[in-house]
DNA sequence: CCAGTGCATCGAAGTTCTTCGATATTGAGT
DNA sequence: ACTCAATATCGAAGAACTTCGATGCACTGG
């Protein structure tokens, strides 16, 4: 009674497989093995910081669901650097896709990546 | 159109009125402000731990939604006092809430708490 | 009252994370 | 070509995290 679609998160997750393999089953319907456990840590670690939701709220909240970097520093208030280093986590733990036109990047929301680790939590609220 | 019921989530996360505010609005419903960020990214970080995840889905696959520390050490195969820490902190976060009968100390799933992570994490899959 | 058991806390070691400044890279414009 | 602007990458410093063994504490059973 209990499924999710599917888990093709984009960018450079390990490794397909082992994505389809770590989703389907929410946290508490029955135990979870470690792999999945591994699988699953990885992706809330990459949201687990206050700058990166930040992050992610702003690109989420912009047009086309997309920002452009230059338009990321001064919200979070943090270097270039920095704000870079975060927006690459994002992307590689599947969240965020980047573009790049001319000098700019652009990172995008993925779409249903958020919703699938959602539901993954979300054991709880659908029995 | 969007809206999420409320967040008090047991366990003794920072504050009551601070735990209100920091919930209601979707992660991707408009830019969050830094200290919502902050409670969200603690919550999320308590959860980012393949050891943490797996005492919760065991936790949460027991019988009535507990289970003893005695039988939480040998399944994740860590030290005694490494799998109390992880459980305190998964206790502070508002996901399990402890009772002790006798010499036993019983973790339980805090109901709800997963559910209404979730929940701010979903923009996305609510759209 | 004493030994034993279950769990929490403490202190330390090693690892990982966050952040920065400096530097490399790539594309745009002159 | 040269320069400037926008990003990415590198290396380092400091903070935070995970884990352990040792120890402390509280309850149970003789």
């Amino acid at each position: 009674m209990l499924q999710i679609t599917d888990v093709t998160l984009v960018g450079d997750v390990t490794d397909v497989a082992a994505d389809a393999a770590a989703c389907c089953i929410p946290l508490t319907r029955e135990t979870i093995d470690a792999d999945r456990a591994e699988d699953l840590a990885r992706k809330l670690k990459a949201l687990a910081d206050p700058t990166r939701l930040r992050l992610v709220s702003i690109v989420a909240a912009s047009q086309g669901e997309e920002a452009c970097v230059c338009d990321l520093i001064e919200p979070v208030g943090l270097s270039q650097p920095t704000v870079s280093h975060h927006l690459r986590i994002l992307m590689e733990a599947g969240f965020l896709s980047r573009s790049k036109r001319g000098t700019w990047a652009y990172y995008k929301l993925v779409p249903g990546a958020l919703g699938q680790l959602s539901q993954l939590l979300d054991v709880t609220a659908s029995r």
